[in-house]
DNA sequence: GTCTATATGCTGATAGAC
DNA sequence: GTCTATCAGCATATAGAC
């Protein structure tokens, strides 16, 4: 039977850091106050401590699971055979993860110097790494001729700058679905690494 | 004679918006107080309020001034003649404008949310009226048939995205030239549109 | 034009009662 | 597990001396 007061960890610590997704996401972290994400879940400021152990390791949370999310979600899609059948994957699946995650997506962009030394440097390893998923499949792309870039360094970053940007524009129920919009950026990214 | 102290209204006023969008660029603008500003310029933290209403004013004069400058500098350029050539000039000007004021542009982009309802509609409509000098351009190509894009409105936005995108990389001194990195953009913006 | 002094209120975090 | 009470400090902004 579940107790309707008393032990709340389960529940609590996971409203803690959805709260304070939405509230860093919305006013930026130096702009929440604890007691703003305390009331947002309804307990007391002094309450929060129990779930992290200060204001920073609850971005940092929120940012290293986003990350982790991001690689664990695409290294378990089944991986398709050429180069272009897997750029044209990786484009839809960075719109459609980004799309679904907004808040987090902007947070982990925009709250980067509120990171400390140490908490930044494994986010940036860990953003790293996601931007070489996209590197290897742009140099097997290369090797096997079938696209034509100059750098694929540069190449890669502006094909995940391209791909972001959706989020700074893209309104559920506009007039385009998610699916178009990725079709209409994948034909987009394929010109761009002159696919 | 200059005077050795006394009236300074003519530099501690440039020196305080100097100063601010330094610290807002690095910190954040919540997370910077008016103390700092002050201790950077080297007067009480008082004595700012003579040259802003109050920390708003200054964010938001910061962001109109930035803007203000973009619309212009582009606006008076020399135009070329056909729309591909123009779309160059574009591509190749917004790099350049934006590498050179990456302060600037990272408070443009990340402060948004830190304006008042009125501040922020204003930037808004600046920002928009930026994005419709590029729309303009392609939907002439378009018209002329010289670029393919399925939606000229995404097109513009990627391109845009993919564009600013260089100043979260670009380093001065790196393997690149300024020149170098926007002659390859343009490469991959030409055939993003299907030029 | 700049200073000191001050008002009013919020900050992150902890201690200890229940 | 949550509460109240509290610490020490910093926030923005203003008033008035010089």
């Amino acid at each position: 039977m579940a107790r309707k007061t008393g032990s709340h960890s389960e529940i609590t610590g996971p409203k803690v850091r959805a709260a304070a997704l939405n509230l860093f996401a919305r006013h930026g972290f130096a702009a929440v106050s604890m007691r703003q994400i305390a009331r947002e879940v309804g307990v007391q400021a002094g309450a929060l401590y129990l779930y992290t152990k200060d204001k920073q390791s609850l971005l940092f949370d929120l940012m290293r699971a986003h990350m982790d999310e991001l690689l664990a979600t695409w290294s378990a899609r089944p991986q398709r055979a050429t180069p272009l059948e897997q750029l044209e994957d990786f484009a839809r699946f960075h719109i459609q993860f980004h799309l679904d995650r907004p808040d987090a997506v902007f947070i982990a962009y925009m709250e980067l110097r509120n990171l400390s030394d140490d908490n930044f440097a494994a986010i940036e390893a860990l953003r790293r790494q996601y931007e070489q998923e996209l590197e290897k499949i742009l140099e097997a792309g290369h090797a096997a001729g079938v696209i034509s870039v100059p750098d694929t360094r540069l190449a890669t970053m502006a094909v995940i700058a391209m791909l972001t940007g959706v989020n700074t524009w893209y309104r559920e129920g506009g007039r385009l679905s998610q699916e178009a919009v990725a079709g209409i950026y994948w034909d987009m990214v394929r010109g761009a690494v002159g696919a």
